[in-house]
DNA sequence: TGTACATCAGTGAACGCGCGTTCACTGATGTAC
DNA sequence: TGTACATCAGTGAACGCGCGTTCACTGATGTAC
């Protein structure tokens, strides 16, 4: 019954990966040991082979989250981002979308180990952010102001979004209308349906 | 040992009103119902005399949340709302902060009930921002677009600083950007130290 | 108003169950000669 | 290149523990007369 050195170390990363999907979906605690490693094709027991406890496994799979999201948006434009974090299909997929989106609600109660990787998730995907922003900003500490709040309101309407009910219409409002509001602001357009999408309108300081 | 109907009441409600706190702190799933009846200065087996599950009790404390925090914000305007939420005082009391921010991540993998719940409160805390926006707004549409996604940046913001460890200068960035962003974008102004509060700078159109 | 008794909020032990983790065992791999 | 053997990833039963929920019991309340 032993392996190929090959043969664990690909058994290894299956789990990470696993894991990863899995945490997104159902949440820490959501998912046992048994359940993950069920889903990873071996018993349960073979486990602490590899990990030495199930929350060294969250900070990693936390980790390889995030970086194989950031590794996807590498060479998509903002407006390409954007429409992609804010649609329905990523709010109706937690397992395949953005870490932060699915689990920082539950970060802020696990152990520091966790919560460092999120920090430094973070700090990745507003250096993106502001990179994207650039263009339209006037200088860098701009850049990055717009980013933190863009990024903020990202994560805030996907979380509101998904903590409403299958088919919930405001659900769909807070995506469909933070999209628009959005893309307006870094002077881009929806390429969907153009909806009910009241831009933030440029407030005339002189006159009225 | 039974007990006065007024008495069997008030304890009715202190345990909702501790359910809602301890949930709030540690998440649905971070409480026991053993845990919760002691806090609420009674034992475990009384629990099921005044709800069917568990389940149930998570539907009424996280109506109660969010109903008390409406009502904490009657009669306070948009600055002191903004300036409250995005504090650090709000970051590091779950217990006493904003039910949305606390428990939108784990509402998502909760019961219809609560989901359906969440989407009410939401609706409130939309509805009650909107108005607040209206002055500053040119028609209702716009107001309401405003309030979603201002209310979706603080709420995303908040759960993206409580999502990095103590003490992380990246979880004070974000409040602190996020929160002179909305007030500027609302034409008010920070109390608080003046920090690297890069505002958002209005672009020109012409020159350059 | 006083007495007799049914009610039912609260108690605390007990239930089955799933959790994270441990452990003795297996047997193909990979190394030493 | 062939043989002998130590290694160790994977197995599956077992561990103690805490969970949500149930239950027989208690005894002051509140009602019926």
């Amino acid at each position: 019954m032993k392996i190929t050195k090959a043969q664990s170390q690909e058994n290894r990363a299956r789990i990470v990966e696993t894991a990863s999907a899995l945490f997104r979906e159902r949440g820490y605690d959501g998912v046992s040991v048994a359940d993950l490693m069920l889903a990873a094709g071996l018993t349960h027991g073979g486990f602490y082979k590899h990990f030495g406890s199930k929350a060294e496994l969250m900070a990693e799979a936390t980790a390889h989250g995030l970086q194989a999201k950031m590794h996807d948006y590498q060479g998509v434009d903002m407006q390409g981002f954007v429409n992609g974090y804010l649609s329905r299909e990523h709010r109706d997929s937690r397992g395949d979308g953005c870490t932060m989106a699915a689990l920082s609600g539950d970060a802020a109660r696990q152990p520091a180990a966790v919560q460092a990787v999120f920090e430094s998730g973070i700090a990745m995907m507003l250096a993106a952010v502001e990179r994207g922003a650039m263009e339209a900003a006037t200088t860098p500490a701009a850049a990055r102001a717009q980013a933190i709040g863009l990024f903020a309101q990202m994560v805030g309407a996907m979380v509101l979004s998904r903590a409403c009910p299958d088919d919930s219409p405001l659900s769909d409002e807070i995506l469909d209308t933070c999209r628009a509001q959005i893309l307006g602001a870094l002077g881009l357009r929806s390429p969907a349906a153009e909806r009910t999408v009241p831009k933030r309108r440029r407030r005339v300081p002189v006159v009225d």
